[in-house]
RNA sequence: GGGGGAAUUCCCGAGCGGCCAAAGGGGGCAGACUGUAAAUCUGUUGUCACUGACUUCGGUGGUUCGAAUCCACCUUCCCCCA
């Protein structure tokens, strides 16, 4: 891609670019930029709602430049100051460094390696003195920190908020001091704290970094953002077949939008597609993103697997787990994983929930009293396969 | 520093000393319908050896035959005044 077609593809995909004039000039300037972007060492499991950010980075990195990415370890320590989030436990420095390494191995499935750094801001931030703090806090005042979304809403709800946590844009602004960035790229969210970046480099006396925001991928529950503790995710490093499922329960509404943000097929292959049968378009972007992420090898497999079960066959590699003869069908749900207890277990049976080997169990004191494999059902698809020995 | 209020099950939130495993809503799970979508309807949503038993209502102790409900102290949080 040329300089001018990333920047195109930016500028179509971009929620907000502050400026647009200074991103085009830094592109041409032929220097290679560094790029940050910030890291949540707390969760390492990445999802597609991280891909949208992180493919355009790759472009960018095509161009030449250098990707950086700061792990937020020296953050993460204190809390995070979003308003419904409990206070968090605190990372050990051996948990940050270990999340880091995870993060970066799931990184450079999209990106490439070389032109990808990784810093933790416990290197700069760690080591300023309550000085140096409060120089850093007389470059801000509480009125504009008190733009920000979530700290004005909590203000007018009348609701707490910490003092440290009106540190945290500032925190993420010096790290851009901290690295003299060029560039810093983020989620929606991530807005005011990307423009204190700006500010802030301006203060220092450094050129003000530009700042592009994509929006965010909503999950698969269609309400929520996409993320991993709402269960909402197809995450990167899952399995083909995992993939393909999740693929096909996006939304319908929102295929469209996956389709332009999680993949870099062109929009006359699937819009029209969407409208007119949109099975087939959820076909379709379950195959983009296996391809994307296993190989175009791993579709024909993940797909069948995918027909089978919809037809309501049972698939082949279904988990299996060993009980002995006389086993409660309670026990064998709730300690292959189908239920997470056994009084869970006895509801699911008694609504109509559970199958074995595809026949309807209804009776909970059900007993499995001769050997052989039963393949158990909970649901239309989740499968387990108990060995009675 | 002074005064007032709050803490309930995953979340929000109701809860007269016994009829409280605790209303209602949200969310989750399952069933029907479907396209393993959405919407809708139904059931369910503490644990277990489940027509019964056990453990839960911020913590500790107390009153009582009996406490989520009353008392004392503690912890945490919020609001108002200064």
């Amino acid at each position: 891609m040329t300089i001018q077609q990333v920047y195109d593809n930016i500028m179509r995909d971009a929620l907000s670019v502050y400026s647009a004039e200074g991103l085009k000039d830094k592109l041409e300037s032929g220097k290679k930029l560094k790029i940050k972007m910030g890291a949540d060492p707390s969760r390492p499991d990445l999802h597609l709602g991280h891909s949208v950010v992180l493919r355009k980075l790759k472009m960018l990195q095509d161009l030449g430049h250098e990707i950086i990415f700061v792990i937020g370890d020296f953050t993460a320590m204190i809390g995070d100051p979003s308003g419904k989030s409990k206070t968090r436990v605190p990372l050990t420095f051996e948990q940050t460094r270990a999340n880091a390494v995870s993060y970066y191995e799931q990184v450079i499935k999209i990106l490439d390696k070389d032109k990808t750094r990784i810093v933790y801001n416990s290197d700069w931030l760690g080591k300023m003195t309550f000085e140096d703090v409060l120089s850093l806090a007389g470059k801000y005042t509480l009125a504009r920190i008190l733009e920000r979304d979530d700290f004005a809403k909590r203000y007018a709800e009348k609701r707490p908020i910490g003092m440290h946590e009106l540190f945290y844009p500032l925190m993420q602004g010096y790290d851009s001091v901290a690295l003299e960035a060029d560039i810093e790229v983020g989620g929606n969210d991530q807005t005011f704290n990307l423009l204190v970046g700006r500010e802030l480099q301006k203060d220092y006396g450094q050129t003000s970094q530009e700042v592009i925001t994509f929006p965010l991928l909503p999950g698969l529950d269609g309400v929520e953002k996409m993320s991993k503790s709402l269960d909402n995710y197809i995450g990167i490093d899952e399995p083909a077949e995992i993939m393909y499922e999740k693929c096909m329960k996006v939304p319908d509404s929102l295929l469209l939008t996956y389709f332009n943000l999680t993949t870099n097929l062109e929009e006359e292959k699937y819009k029209a597609l969407c409208e007119e049968d949109i099975r087939k378009a959820h076909v379709l972007y379950a195959e983009t993103i296996i391809t994307l992420y296993h190989g175009a090898e791993a579709v024909p497999a993940a797909a069948a697997r995918y027909a089978s079960v919809a037809g309501g066959g049972v698939p082949d590699d279904i988990e299996s787990k060993e009980f002995d003869c006389g086993v409660r069908l309670i026990e064998v749900l709730s300690k292959s994983g189908l239920a997470p207890s056994n009084s869970e277990a006895r509801r699911l049976i008694q609504g109509g929930g559970v199958k074995v080997d595809g026949k309807q169990v209804t009776d909970p004191n059900t007993v499995f009293e001769s050997a052989g494999e039963f393949v158990v059902s909970k649901g239309k698809n989740k499968f387990v396969k108990a060995v009675i020995k």
